[in-house]
RNA sequence: GGGCCGUUAGCUCAGUUGGCAGAGCACCUGACUUUUAAUCAGGGUGUCGUGGGUUCGACCCCCACACGGCCUACCA
């Protein structure tokens, strides 16, 4: 008794043989097609006279008519229908269509014609197989509806759903437009280490592995920046790099473990240059991929061209919360204040934290306009320079569309004294929560070379793209997001091994 | 971590107070020289997520587990 897969799978590997046995090659090495598909539309549309193309695709669909056939072939660019007549053909070729399955990939040349309902199709005189495939594609009409085998299997996803591979499409243009968009800004592109021997430029719980030549352990990064940081100070004006960064924390709608962030920064600028920066961005992003300013997301619309709106912290949470942080200048005060609001507080969050827990719960969730927050409390941002004339307030963005966080940015602190300080402070709090974190030396002495006054922004990639292709789940605009792995024999076995 | 929902043929989905497991597409055989979700005639099909339990009898009821989705929690 076999399944019906193992049964289909039979049927195309006895198909297999018939093709090795006759002499022909079902893998071969290379076929170099005249045209694509789309380039063929156009030649024929274009052209007056007959045009001679060949093409090369994969079958996506068959309708034999006996003594006559079309084949749909699909490649990068688009689709063609192939027409086989057997008096067109040796019989013998024609009769190798029965070995033509869905799914396989041919090269066809011949002649473009329109036929008698219009479609542009070719007129195949010579045809080879490319590849022989051994397993059914999912079902033309559906597609591949079953989210987990869309994620796990995406390359079915990508053949059957042509929206998942527009959306992907739009993910690489839009990184190519921020490449364009910055290049143009003088900003240089560099690469900076993934392996880290400290998980700096963030407060987020690291990736830990091991290098065993070295023999110690080493952190996948959670940011960029503080190697950026580092090449300020060794005389590079403007860099930026787009890459992934890796969180071992929670998965949702809005998280992956891994994920793409872009870092800039510029020097002898500011974080009111990086608002500019971001609205210009922004705005010129979704006019190249949308043909406007505005992004639709369900029935709201938003308009993503300068000036985005402007609400300090402090204001949004006195407008939010009822509550005006700067009367509670310690931890234990606005501990006592959250908690007669009637919140749960986390006993072991330090000030910094409990602002950042009534931002999120309160504020961000009415930030669906455009909208910077500015001037952070000094406690939650431990890399960014304080405002002019301030001693608890930095001046720091975090830019939100949609109530989602998609832009952070600072004038950096580049004072290396308030930098220690800001450390040690740091590492005091994290000992109170619980977490350990020596300060980063290394940067600090580099720091202590001297950074020119600049201004650094992040932008979380894949959440800029679920706004531009209008997606609420990050995982629709990762190609192979993060899922449990699934147990298989042979690692149920290991696993039994290992104990 | 918690809650709710889901898992049936390769794919998309039905199904039953608890009484032989169903359809469309795909696949196989046959017919067909302008089809295009081709059409027409015929055909085959399954660990009903996994493991227990209740029952004369479980795809259906109960328990546990796995995986996924959404919500929530966590999250610089």
């Amino acid at each position: 008794m076999s399944t019906r897969l193992e049964q289909v799978a039979q049927q195309k590997l006895d198909s297999l043989n018939r093709i090795r046995t006759s002499g022909i090659d079902p893998y071969p090495g290379s076929y170099h097609p005249s045209h694509s598909t789309e380039e063929a539309m156009t030649l024929f549309i274009q052209a007056k006279t007959e045009s001679q193309v060949s093409l090369a695709g994969r079958i996506i669909a068959k309708r034999s008519m006996g003594k006559m056939t079309f084949l749909d072939i699909r490649d990068g660019s688009g689709k063609m229908q192939l027409c086989f007549r057997q008096g067109s053909l040796e019989k013998e070729r024609y009769d190798f269509l029965n070995e033509l399955d869905i799914g396989d990939f041919i090269g066809a040349e011949g002649i473009l014609f329109r036929t008698k309902r219009g479609e542009i199709t070719l007129q195949v005189s010579n045809f080879n197989i490319l590849c022989k495939s051994l397993r059914p594609l999912p079902e033309k009409w559906h597609g591949l509806v079953n989210v987990e085998k869309r994620y796990r299997q995406r390359y079915l996803d990508l053949i059957s759903n042509k929206n998942v591979r527009t959306i992907f499409i739009i993910r690489s243009q839009i990184i190519t437009m921020i490449r364009t968009f910055l290049n143009d800004r003088g900003f240089m592109e560099v690469e900076t280490p993934m392996l880290q021997a400290q998980a700096g430029g963030a407060l987020a719980c690291p990736f830990i592995t091991h290098h065993n030549t070295l023999n110690n352990d080493l952190y996948l990064r959670i940011a960029l920046e503080l190697y950026l940081k580092r090449l300020l100070i060794g005389g590079f004006d403007r860099v930026y790099e787009i890459g992934r960064v890796f969180r071992n924390e929670g998965i949702s709608v809005k998280h992956n473990p891994e994920f793409t962030l872009m870092e800039c920064y510029q020097a002898y600028a500011d974080y009111n240059d990086m608002m500019q920066l971001v609205e210009d961005m922004f705005s010129q992003l979704a006019t190249k991929i949308l043909g406007t300013s505005k992004i639709s997301i369900g029935d709201k619309t938003i308009e993503l061209s300068s000036p985005w709106q402007r609400i300090t912290l402090r204001d949004a949470i006195k407008e939010h919360c009822n509550l005006d942080f700067e009367d509670y200048p310690d931890t234990a005060s606005l501990r006592l204040r959250m908690e007669q609001m009637g919140l749960e507080v986390d006993p072991n969050k330090g000030r910094g934290r409990l602002i950042d827990e009534l931002v999120s719960s309160f504020v961000e969730p009415h930030l669906i306009e455009a909208t910077f927050l500015l001037d952070y409390p000094v406690d939650m941002s431990p890399l960014a320079k304080k405002k002019h004339g301030s001693n608890n307030l930095v001046e720091r963005f975090e830019g939100f569309i949609n109530g989602m966080e998609i832009a952070n940015a600072f004038t950096e602190l580049n004072d290396p004294i308030d930098q220690r300080q800001r450390f040690e402070k740091q590492a005091e709090e994290q000992d109170l929560e619980g977490e350990t974190e020596v300060s980063d030396e290394d940067f600090l002495s580099a720091l202590e070379y001297g950074m020119p006054p600049t201004g650094g922004l992040g932008i979380g990639i894949d959440r800029l793209i679920m706004l531009l292709t209008g997606q609420n789940s990050i995982r629709e605009v990762i190609l192979f997001p993060q899922l449990k792995t699934k147990a298989t024999s042979s690692s149920k076995q290991s696993e039994i091994e290992d104990d």
